[in-house]
DNA sequence: CATGAATGAGGCTTCATTCAT
DNA sequence: TATGAATGAAGCCTCATTCAT
């Protein structure tokens, strides 16, 4: 029961950033619901945006790790991509609070966050990137600026698990993946067989 | 030479907000910047947020409008889609401040920041599925939840627009509105004459 | 009545600074006393040590101030080594909440308040060296280092006062101030006359 | 090897209360250099401030007995002042962090060390001042208020250590101790003979 | 309309001290 | 004896907002 008290810390603070924000939520609000001191939240972070920032590495290496491995036995970009996206809407549904607080919270509430998110954006990117250039030399899809193509693939599935967040017009976010995936293979030209 | 005093402080607070975001900058910073006294920002803004929120609304208007406008005289759903998306992109690159407060300081810096800036792209959103819903039924498109694919299509866009403002791989982000309108335009099925 | 505000916070904080000390005191202690909030104080003030610093400074112009006017007019080492004393004396008498503020607060209350004590004790040593060193050339006084001399002379002078607002065997500085110039003089050589 | 933890705790804080002064030394720091626990701090002192306190009456017993040794065998007033004033200043040399925290540190830390401060001062003094009374009644010094002159003997004394301390002119305090002594016997009126 | 001095609630962080192991 | 994780009181400072002039 009594886990690690930094993972504990950091489970609360997952909670509260999550539902508050970065700004409106207190070190206090984050050890009360710890139930721990305050002076104990300094114990394990040097400060508020330290732990902040710890959020949001971890959920970057989750999903990044569970990109890496939907792709681990793929072949072909188009198998690579559409693993690829599921994988990271999979891991995305996996941590609600996290993607919370990585697609909402985070960017506006300070430049050091923004930094950093703005790092995680484009090594995504980058991913992306490597399997459009290869599916491109391949001749499997036509000339295109795959820095530019990239970033689109990204943001149109950033943008929809935004709109989950948010309870939009996207209810199962898993049930959205088919959707996501024809849209994004179509839009970088990976048509044949949809 | 006078021109409104409240626009000046919306010019001032635009060129602020967008170098500090929000929370880092002071109402104290926007009105040394206007070259105004304190209180007087008072007399024009009930509060920080608001004048925050003036600054969203005066971005979403312009590209409202500058969305509606390149829409009128197009026909049917592709000439309106790559219309839409390219006079969007015109307008952030019209705006470069506002676009960074739109896309990366408001987010996280308050609540009701966020519910705004989610009837945005909801509304934006619509827009284009609107357009889909007609390409649907006119057999123009394959079949596809449009609710998802509108905001596929309208987060790709975002995100390029986002990459361009933190002066990522995009550097001139209206010589890749091609590529963006192509990557749109295919996502979505909208595949002959490319 | 209403002064300037500031400084109506200065004398607030030579009051508390000198009776509590500088850690035991607390802006809030310094305001209350004032009848201001808290915030006014950081209108006036950049930081409580600031403040303090102000306060080091204040007595340091005085009493400079006091013994440069009572050597105008002075001839002779002697006759100016007197009146420097004296003058000191009646200073530090003048304002003795200061004067427990520079010779007893302040010292081990922080490095910074420290090196600007040392400058002073520095300077006040360097005021008395002249005098000595011209002494010295006129054959006034026997071979001595003036450097050692002129410290020990001023340090004389501090523990009286020390003493003296310690409120121990030293009742009444100025009555005091015979005996101090007594010892100082003859204690550098210059004995004729005494 | 293994000295008594108690002492290898009071060297440590010596040395980071030396440098760094009371208030920005944690118990911490000293625990850290002594290599121990922060628990082990308090199995040897109540408190911080009990710790310091030791800190001062080890300096104070150190100089008391060397000043006492010195005056053993020494006749009259005027020698036993010279080697009272030179055993002083050799036993700060002997243990310049000590010096230090006496003479530097303590003074603002807290109102309590004041005190403990005052009295080492007021008994320092009043060594002195039983050899002037001495030399009073023996005629051998001029009329003059002992307690007074006690004091800024004493001062005297003080202060050039507390230059030296500082790293100031005087380079080496040792060969500075001739000319305090002249300062001081000669500040008293026993003038013969130098 | 305009000013800017004044307010004071509230947040982050530090650190002496305790105590269960 | 020794440890060091945990505590929580307390302090400095910021800044949105008000209001008398």
């Amino acid at each position: 029961m009594e886990e690690n008290k930094r993972d504990r810390l950091l489970e609360a603070a997952t909670t509260v950033f999550a539902s508050k924000g970065y700004h409106q939520t207190t070190v206090r609000d984050i050890t009360d619901y710890a139930g721990v001191a305050v002076g104990t939240f300094y114990l394990y972070f040097p400060s508020k945006a330290a732990c902040f920032m710890a959020l949001l590495d971890r959920l970057y290496s989750t999903v990044v790790q569970s990109v890496a491995e939907a792709r681990r036995g793929r072949e072909g970009p188009r198998e690579k991509l559409a693993a690829s996206i599921r994988a990271g809407l999979e891991a995305f549904v996996a941590q609600r609070d996290l993607a919370r607080i990585a697609l909402i919270q985070a960017a506006g509430a300070d430049t050091s966050f923004d930094r950093r998110l703005a790092e995680i954006h484009s090594s995504m990117a980058s991913l992306v990137k490597e399997d459009l250039d290869e599916a491109l030399q391949a001749g499997l899809i036509p000339p295109q600026d795959t820095r530019i193509t990239s970033r689109a693939l990204v943001g149109a599935t950033y943008e929809v698990v935004h709109s989950w967040l948010r309870g939009g017009d996207v209810g199962d976010l898993l049930a959205a993946a088919d959707d996501v995936v024809a849209f994004s293979l179509r839009g970088v030209g990976l048509t044949e067989g949809l």
